[in-house]
DNA sequence: CGTGAAATTGTAGTGGT
DNA sequence: ACCACTACAATTTCACG
C-alpha cells in the first residue's frame, strides 16, 4: 500500500552501473567498479542506495518462453460491464500465471493483458475463463506473430 | 538468425531453481542448493545447462520506471501502408529507447508497441516520430492508467 | 570514497553412485 | 548422466581511516 512519490535521481556513475546490471544482473561489484572507475564497496553502497530508494526493485533471471514450451503469445483487451475498480480486475487476472502483464487503460477497453500459453487450445481456455468473470462483458484479442523487441527494464533515465 | 526449435524440459529441481532465481536473480548457488537439497556445484551445473539450452537467456536488474522519472506508459498500435517486413519495423522502432516492447500481431493492426515516456509531451513526440516513418500509415494509442501486474519472466512451464 | 581482513561464494577438477 | 567433495581464486561485507 506504499505509493512511491519520490523521484530518484541518478548521477552519471549510477546510470552506468544500472546499465551494466541491466545487461548482466549477476556482475560482481568488483567488475562493476572496474568498469566505472570505483572500488567494489563504493559500487555496493550505490546499488544498496538505489535499492532502498526504489529505483532498483530487484534482480531476476530472464527466460525464453519459447524454450520453456510457451509457443503462443497474445494481447487481450478487456471490456468491463460497469465501472470495475482496478483492484478487482487485478485480483481476478492475477490468479492466472499465464497473464504476465496487465494494466488498466484509457480508451474503449478497460484493461489490456499480455498472455503466454502453451498452445492455441491453452490460450483459448484461459481466454474463456477470463471471459467468464462476472465483471467481464467481452474480450478482444490479437496474437503475437513475431516478437521484435523485448527490453528487460526501463530505458535510461531522461536527462 | 538462429531460431530455437528445441524445447528444453525441466525436472522438478530445475523448476524450483528457476522459480527461486525469478524471485531473486542474485541468489548464490549455495543458497539455491540448500533450498532445493543439492550441493552448490550441482546447482551451478544445472544453471549452466539451462543457459546453454536457451531456457535461461540471462540475468537482469528490475527497475521501477516511475522512480526513474518515466511517468507515462502507453500501448501503440501500428498500421502499415503495405506488407512491411517485420525486420523493417524492428529496425525502425529499435532506434527509440522509449520502445520497451514490440511485436507484429494478427488482426487489424500490424504491430503493437509498449512505450515509456517522461511525460505526455515526450510521449507525443515519440508518437509523432514513429508516425513519420515512411511505412507507417497511422497509429492508435491507449495510455496506461494503472499497472496491475508486471511479471518479470515467463510462467512456470506447462506440465 | 578507499583500504584491508575475515567470511562467503564461484569455479574447476576428481571420484563415487 | 548426475551428484558430492575438495581446494584455490574471487567476491562480499564490514571494520576503520
Amino acid at each position: 500500500m506504499r505509493d512511491i512519490l519520490h523521484r530518484v535521481d541518478l548521477d552519471r556513475l549510477d546510470e552506468q552501473i544500472v546499465a551494466l546490471l541491466v545487461d548482466d544482473g549477476r556482475r560482481s561489484y568488483a567488475d562493476l567498479g572496474q568498469r566505472v572507475g570505483l572500488s567494489a564497496s563504493a559500487v555496493q553502497r550505490r546499488v544498496d542506495r538505489l535499492r532502498r530508494g526504489g529505483a532498483i526493485t530487484g534482480f531476476t533471471v530472464t527466460l525464453d518462453p519459447g524454450a520453456l514450451g510457451w509457443t503462443v503469445e497474445g494481447y487481450v483487451e478487456l471490456f468491463c460491464r460497469m465501472r470495475t475498480p482496478p483492484a478487482t480486475i487485478r485480483a481476478a487476472v492475477a490468479r492466472f500465471p499465464e497473464v504476465v502483464d496487465a494494466s488498466t487503460v484509457s480508451g474503449e477497453a478497460d484493461a489490456v493483458l499480455r498472455i503466454l500459453a502453451a498452445d492455441m487450445r491453452h490460450f483459448e481456455q484461459v481466454l474463456e475463463q477470463i471471459g467468464a468473470e462476472p465483471f467481464v462483458a467481452r474480450t478482444r484479442s490479437v496474437l503475437v506473430l513475431s516478437p521484435l523487441i523485448r527490453r528487460p527494464a526501463a530505458p535510461q533515465p531522461p536527462t
